[in-house]
DNA sequence: ACAATGACATAAG
DNA sequence: GCTTATGCCATTG
């Protein structure tokens, strides 16, 4: 369990910043596993807590089932993430970008951002 | 080592 | 755009 994907997931998820948000296979295609989102969701499962688990949603958007994702959705929407009227973050302005994004028409994201 | 599991992703209808 | 079906791969029993 030490060194394992799991440990991976954990400290990816650790870095993920305020008010954004990741998705499973954003963060296992970080690691190199395109394929092992449904491990990222089996780390989150563990619930190691200090977390921020809130932050990982599925790719559309949508939070995942488990637990309390009524309770993650007030969270994330505290930290200021925009949902849609679906009750889906809306990841065109919210999803983690850990590089800088290319000088496209997203400058505006780039300022939300912070970068 | 084998079979089953799962907080997902992507493609097809 | 939404729903259904199939694939995926590490962890667990």
């Amino acid at each position: 369990m030490t060194n394992s994907f799991f440990q991976q997931v954990y400290m990816l998820v650790e870095q993920i910043p305020y008010g954004r948000v990741a998705s499973y296979g954003q963060i296992a295609r970080m690691l190199g596993n395109p394929r092992a989102a449904r491990q990222v969701g089996w780390a989150m499962h563990c619930c190691p807590a200090h977390l921020p688990w809130q932050r990982v949603v599925k790719a559309d958007g949508s939070i995942a089932g488990g637990m309390a994702p009524e309770l993650r959705r007030s969270l994330l929407q505290a930290e200021g993430v925009r949902f849609l009227p679906d009750g889906r973050v809306d990841m065109r302005r919210c999803c983690w970008k850990p590089y800088v994004v290319e000088e496209s028409e997203d400058a505006d994201l780039l300022l939300h951002n912070g970068i």
